[in-house]
DNA sequence: CTATAATGTGACCTGGTGGTCATATGACCA
DNA sequence: TGGTCATATGACCACCAGGTCACATTATAG
């Protein structure tokens, strides 16, 4: 948690330090993030940053905090068009909801992904307790999905699991790579061909990549 | 490269100090690798460290050089069983096979997974150059399959090679990250469980996670 | 035994890191 | 006005990084 003096500070110059921060999460990760750097693009003295957080780890944890909130508000006004649907459009709805949130604070969750998935690994505790969450939602989703004989019940829980979270984060790489080359990310990422490289991701994540009776149409 | 010095060094020194750079890299990357440990590990001076390499770039560079030396060697008395078998069947054997290898240099592919997935995104020209390779032998296996009528030809080779990519990632990363913990990795590995995981994950690569008329039989 | 070439060494350099602290600034209030 | 308290500052610290280099040691050859 970033100290109280780090919320007393005016809007706009917590913005900029924390945008700051991002950027240079984005760029660096956490373990080779520099505050010198931090304080350097920001304007602000080195002794103010220790005055607003702990050390660079808390500033990260406070991202985190941001991204979950934002996420929340994103969601709130965005139900599943159908609460009792099948599990794999279930699934394709989530994902492509969370990648237009993902490409409306792109940095952000560049940084939290780089972090999470590349140096997380060899990380403490702290950030493991943000996997978990994830996992726990999977796990659930497919235990239902099971019952209701939407998935393979011969690929066990814990497979399905992995399985999923391999997809999401392929697709996420996919589009987070790809999104940030464009000029205008919405509308590549609303443009049908990239809709179609994401339903065809996900049908083959739903009925694999062998040539079937079952072929791929794009659905709208 | 690494320079002539360090090749006429007495084998036993090179070997101790190569094996300190792995253990370094596996454990940190290459970017946050310290030569001062390293050297410090494997007991040589500073100085010495510089007369056999540019940096630890150079090392890192030239353990890549091994591996491949090594999988050419391990791989050439172990043939394919049908040359003109099954694309799935043949990927299927080269990852059971690579993991086979893995397993007998852990750290060393290790510290190149590390590396390559991880921080060779963010990485200059000469780490590219080996992703490309093995996109390339993907591509061709792809284009092939598709020209067989093996794999889904509405799903386009581009895509087709990144979802392969994807899943021979997720599968050594699993199977590198549960055999380091093992007391006996290849028998581990060899274990009827394990044999079955893969064979699943591979299953649901091809056939996909919804559940359909096919059901997974482990096959022998 | 001597001269020359190859190898080995660690003190030393520059520069960046995370983090501290005495001091300065300025807003607010009695 | 003077006093107080939160905020701002950057010089400074200890530490570690990658890299160099003058010098010491050893091997080789004549």
């Amino acid at each position: 948690m970033p100290k109280p003096t780090f919320f007393n500070l005016p809007e706009e110059k917590r913005e900029t330090i924390f945008n700051a921060a991002v950027e240079e999460f984005a760029q660096y990760g956490l373990e080779n993030a520099s505050t010198n750097r931090i304080v350097k693009t920001s304007g602000i003295a080195k002794g103010s940053f220790y005055q607003y957080f702990e050390d660079k780890q808390d500033v990260f944890m406070h991202m985190l905090d941001v991204i979950e909130q934002k996420e929340k508000e994103f969601f709130k006004d965005k139900p599943p068009p159908d609460h009792n649907m099948d599990t794999f459009r279930f699934f394709h709805w989530m994902v492509k909801t969370g990648m237009e949130f993902g490409l409306s604070h792109p940095r952000m969750i560049q940084a939290a992904w780089r972090v999470l998935l590349g140096e997380g690994l060899y990380y403490g505790q702290n950030l493991a307790g943000y996997r978990e969450k994830t996992k726990k939602a999977l796990t659930e989703m497919i235990e239902q999905a099971i019952a209701r004989g939407e998935v393979d019940p011969s690929v066990d829980v814990k497979l399905a699991v992995m399985i999923m979270e391999t997809w999401s984060n392929a697709i996420s790489t996919y589009v987070l790579n790809e999104g940030i080359k464009q000029k205008n990310v919405l509308k590549w990422m609303r443009s049908p061909k990239t809709q179609e490289t994401i339903d065809k991701l996900l049908y083959v994540m739903e009925y694999g990549l062998r040539k079937t009776e079952s072929e791929f149409v794009s659905k709208p």
